[in-house]
DNA sequence: ATAGATGATGAGAATCACTATCATTAATAG
DNA sequence: CTATTAATGATAGTGATTCTCATCATCTAT
């Protein structure tokens, strides 16, 4: 969290971007979010603290804050995109199809094996993205 | 491409819809395709065959198709979603974020360390998307 | 602290992908 | 062949995101 805000000073710095409140007010609220967010919802938690604040600077906010790894957009097909405040500890998804409940989990075999597959066609890997689409333990 | 269409035509039947020249020959272009395509490039070759077709008769056969299990619907961050024709072969990507190059592969290990990790969390396993982003080997 | 330059903001228009509406056309059952 | 009604195509509508632009706020250099 104060990391995250430093993160982001450091990279406003570098880009010569000035430090304006509704960008800090709006990268506050985000950071103290606990799971994946969708922008209407960050938009009505940061009018709690600022009623002015508008939908389009909270997007440009959002892209920012992706532009310097400190969120993470996230599309789950379940119609809304959301995003998440991301600290260089990645993580991937399983998805209950059923109830929407989101389970986040790290795979150490998972990585290598992605590596062992990349390195297999020449890639130099940057990301990935995998999720598990399924019905949770409730649902099944 | 022969199997695909009865598929189709089976489907049709069983849902007790009817058999239109306008979604056959979208279901047959579309079928014909290689790779990935985006929903106007279907459309333009679409009417090359029938200029009156549709944009709207295009997307409502593709979401018939994916019904039923014959498209697949693709978004690979790359600011236009595409569909590919989907006969029952799982396959997963990697993708070039400079150069755009996609390659289709897919791996007995990975599906087995997924079904692992589901288990773990007491999850079921539908369906799963496994993107692995990078450079490929002429863009590194 | 002040003033000037310009980046950031908020409101709303514009855009883009996709869906809904609806009058017309065409597939199917009898 | 006719009646029924699903499917179509044109277009309006919608939701998400970006763009535009006048105004405001931040920063820099006095
Ligand atoms: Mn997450
Ligand atoms: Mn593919
Ligand atoms: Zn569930
Ligand atoms: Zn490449």
């Amino acid at each position: 969290m104060k990391e995250n805000l430093e993160k982001l000073n450091r990279y406003i710095d570098l880009k010569g971007l000035r430090h304006s409140t509704s960008r800090e007010q709006i990268a506050k609220v985000f950071f103290k979010t606990q799971d994946h967010i969708t922008v209407e919802a960050l938009l009505d938690e940061v009018r709690k603290i600022n009623a002015k604040i508008g939908l389009a600077t909270v997007y440009r906010t959002l892209n920012l804050l992706q532009e310097c790894g400190l969120a993470m957009k996230r599309d789950f097909d379940t119609g809304t995109v959301t995003f998440e405040p991301y600290s260089d500890a990645h993580h991937d998804h399983l998805i209950c199809t059923n109830c929407g409940e989101i389970i986040e989990f790290f795979s150490d075999d998972l990585e290598k094996l992605q590596d062992k597959i990349a390195k297999k066609y020449g890639f130099v890997l940057t990301d990935h993205k995998m999720e598990l689409y399924g019905h949770c333990k409730n649902c099944s």
